[in-house]
DNA sequence: ATTACTAACAGGCGAGTAA
DNA sequence: TTTACTCGCCTGTTAGTAA
């Protein structure tokens, strides 16, 4: 039931979650890097703890993963989930910033970026905050990295901005971090679709939660 | 290299990603219900692999996760998400409810749960959307249930209520389906801490988005 | 109490092959 | 072509025990 794990996650990357899965022994090994007479067993053994049901004929095998098996799959996501999502809440309180990252946000190179590679176009401003640096890297660290690319203009060189998909008091954002500046580990700069300090009636010092997504 | 993924995975929920688990391979084995000798063995051959720092002494035995250890688990959470995730978006068109799902939420023996067990005190009121009958179950099917509990009064019984952790249009929140009722498979009852439809300046047949947490 | 070695055993694995 | 059975081989597991 435990060295299934690789099987059934195949399984379900494969579209077998909700619909059959068609395909053979032969082929499944050959994906998973275990033998034809493996895979046929394992799927035998599978069925047999419930956890898909098969039909197997002399054109190949069909596979659909059952009720019982998706739990089992969500299961262990949830458990990494909160594994990797626990320590993803931070708070921190809204401070005043340089006005560096409103400059940064309206320079079409990176806007296009943001839309195609964050989802959506931030708001021409940045909302900082001031956190425990500890707790600062431990949320970017469990977070997916999303690089923007750096580019070049007549006058000057733009780097790259790293950011970390993030909710802001519940509105979906991202945490951005210029990579060549020189970055004070207590600040976080957030930037979403909308404008924060209004939307969310913010003024300096109130608490802010930030949630890795 | 694969045996080892309930391993780290036990090692992770008890906080050795970031920080030394200090422990006994006894305890260890009890609680990953295999003997003492395997987890002792696991152990140095993980630590073998890189997957982990180890420090044994006979007062017990000292693990932390190490950065490859983190990039395997955090890879199998990835897979696990996109499959368990891909499918969780779901769009829906404004509608004006019964005033039914108000009533339910003005209820002190469903609001302290909803607090405790969701995280959030719902605003007295539910935002109702039309969507697709197959789509919504899908969605629903993805996600994990969080189950309030029905409770009775000197009048009469009210039953548990399912909720749904999702995002509404960004928002944090959930979908909320009571049990008892027969409900229409068209409806998705949604509730957030604030008033969304203010909040977001909504109208009747306005495209929402629901998001799977 | 610990960790971990040894040894015997159980079970997983895949080449060969039948159906 | 398929699936899946048999059968050696080898890895993984654990009881006993040393350190």
């Amino acid at each position: 039931m435990d060295a299934h794990t690789p099987v059934l996650l195949y399984l379900a990357e494969k579209g077998a979650l909700y619909r059959p899965f068609q395909s053979s022994t032969a082929k499944m090994g050959n994906d998973l890097k275990i033998s034809q007479q493996s895979v046929s067993r394992k799927l035998r053994e599978m069925e047999g703890e419930g956890l898909l049901h098969r039909t197997a004929t002399p054109q190949g095998i069909r596979v659909t993963i059952s009720e019982k098996g998706r739990q089992f799959l969500r299961h262990t996501y949830i458990r990494l989930k909160e594994v990797f999502g626990a320590r993803l809440v931070l708070k921190g309180t809204l401070v005043t910033g340089l006005g560096e990252g409103r400059y940064y946000m309206s320079l079409g190179g990176y806007r296009k970026q943001f839309q195609s590679k964050l989802g959506f176009t931030p708001y021409e401003g940045t909302l900082n905050l001031h956190v425990d640096a500890a707790e600062r890297t431990h949320l970017l660290q469990g977070l997916e990295m999303i690089h923007i690319d750096g580019f070049d203009t007549k006058s000057r060189t733009f780097g790259g901005i790293q950011c970390y998909p993030v909710s802001i008091n519940g509105i979906k954002g991202a945490v951005m971090i210029p990579e060549r500046t020189g970055h004070d580990a207590h600040v976080l700069e957030c930037i979403a679709p909308i404008h924060l300090r209004s939307r969310l009636r913010l003024k300096d010092g109130d608490l802010i939660t930030i949630t890795g997504d």
